[in-house]
DNA sequence: AATGAATGAGCGTTCATTCAT
DNA sequence: GATGAATGAACGCTCATTCAT
């Protein structure tokens, strides 16, 4: 009978709660998402969250680092499994929201998003996670140009904040309509984009 | 004939108001901004903000159509001015924030869009919105095609969505960092992006 | 051409707003009618109330003491038109409420008698209402005594207020719902009450 | 085996919010009794009330039931201990206030009473009130008939409302004036009163 | 660890009243 | 006289946070 649990129980709580956050967020919004609801939504008591963290404000920041490293996790993934401009192609299109769960993930990023305006720490976060994008990207794109797939007098920062700005303005539509960008449509867009990578001009 | 105070200029006083609105916004963020801050921001007391409007939601409402009516005629008037796929560039010129004042709008467009999350109606709103542009850029690309400047094979709403979609995403990196897309750097990607058009696969 | 008004117009004016005072009140109950729906319901500005009356309460004042008027003229009347027991019948048929206007003016009164409790004033005011009621049915029970068709024996204050006793309690009910009190049924009430004034107990 | 806080006596603690709106209503009036009132009257602060009650107007509501319950169970009471005419006199006596708590009692009463006005469902509530009171009454009546004590000619539920008529109609005046209304004068009233249903009229 | 009652500042909104026109 | 914009205190209510149990 190793009942040797207890350690971990923390974190898994916090995990629990983050969860339990983004789905009153999706419900209701970043701003009417009260820790009330959060605690109803998990079946406990509020004061279980306030066990788990300072403050709203850091739990919904937990929350919040909790889906980008989800995202950024599954984009650095999506690139080991593939090679040449296909890489991009693929870490592109693990980004662009294309099932109801990842829709809805990106739903409380964008709410999050919103909540940076204002907020000069909130923003330059966010400003840091799209660097942090741009450069999962541009290190890519560097390995490319090594390999002589791609020019090497593109600046690979740069085209990498092209990508992420494509893939952004996507799923920023997607997010607020899911019709307008089915899967194949998408992906077109994001090869035409990334073709354009080949015959840059001077 | 009627005596009595003068009629006060009702539409006037929702402008200021309404900029007041986006000033408080861009310092606290759209959660922090109360109708006390929006007040203390005009130099006069919160009843005054209840005479223009009938609740705090429609003077959000009011002042985010304002920016984006303002936005969606400049990006027109951009298109009125030129011809050939110089118009579609100078479109997505006047569209990205390159100058403060713009980037500030964009600031507070961008907490609306945060708002939108879990109010179906705001999200329908901006669904709209999205299509709104897109449809300015697919009239212009329909013009396009049939000045034989553009292959008629392709979609001009989907090319249309795909402008604004690039766009908006490097909008919404500018306004956490503006130092990542200088004008310069901003107008070759588009550029790159419109040239694309010219020689889509079938 | 004797355009010789403008006296007058005063007092008709202050009757106006009583009137629409006692709509509103009807409308939506003394708490929830301010000074804004009486304003409306009369068709002009508050500016124009507050030139009339010097405060909301001393609005509501007038207009009580008014209906108040009102009601005790009619019983007045009703008395100076009958002789005998008929007269008491008739003045207390004339201050139960027997058609939709008279129950709209018990509403009212109703309404303030409520807002009575909490100020020393308005009970007091209550009171001396109800004193003078009992007065006035005081004075024509001593005259049928005098005219010996009651017995000197009876405390006529006393017997005054018991016939006001039991037709504002009527009152009272049908204001709430006027099926439970039909004229008939009420006229038999009130006779059979009378009637024990005739072979009251020593 | 649950840890956690005690469960608390909800129930007690409504109780005694429902004490302090009836000491604050006395004081100062329904329409002047603020949530912030009620709580200084409690000793406490106006977060707990909501955490009671769901709306301030839930807390009146609860408070002007709790009123009448218990005026109703004493009426209902005396009935079961006495017999014959008697039996209605008690009840009545119950009903009519004789001590300065019951006259508290009343005036609250006479609060909501004034409050229904301009509210079609608080004005059914009272009508409903109006109903409970004369069915009480008429089920004595009922009762007295089938004893041969009362003829059988008399419709109970119109002799009952017209007991409960006088009660309340003597009830309010003693609300505004409590010297109109002694004891034994009360008594004397009624009565006469009781005494013209084994007389009436065919 | 967990509870949920309690707090109290802050919210959006209402409204009697004032006053420049 | 008349207007209605402006005021600002007060309202009912919400909610992150604290804390005794």
């Amino acid at each position: 009978m190793s009942n040797g649990r207890k350690k971990g129980d923390h974190g898994a709580r916090r995990l629990q709660i983050a969860e339990a956050t983004c789905n009153v967020i999706l419900k209701a919004g970043v701003e009417r998402a009260g820790i009330a609801d959060i605690a109803r939504e998990m079946g406990c008591s509020t004061g279980v969250l306030m066990h788990y963290f300072e403050s709203k404000a850091q739990m919904l920041l937990y929350a919040k680092n909790l889906l980008f490293d989800h995202v950024y996790a599954a984009v650095q993934a999506a690139g080991a499994e593939h090679s040449g401009l296909e890489m991009l192609h693929a870490m592109a299109m693990e980004l662009v929201p294309v099932d109801p769960a990842a829709i809805d993930r990106w739903r409380v990023l964008t709410a999050f998003n919103g909540m940076a305006i204002g907020s000069p720490e909130l923003q330059k976060a966010q400003a840091s996670r799209n660097a942090r994008f741009a450069k999962l990207f541009s290190s890519a794109i560097r390995r490319l140009q090594r390999a002589q797939i791609l020019p090497s007098r593109l600046d690979p920062f740069v085209e990498g904040a092209g990508i992420v700005a494509l893939v952004d303005g996507i799923a920023g539509q997607i997010v607020m309509d899911p019709r307008v960008w089915p899967v194949k449509r998408t992906g077109e867009l994001i090869q035409r984009h990334l073709h354009t990578l080949l015959h840059a001009p001077r």
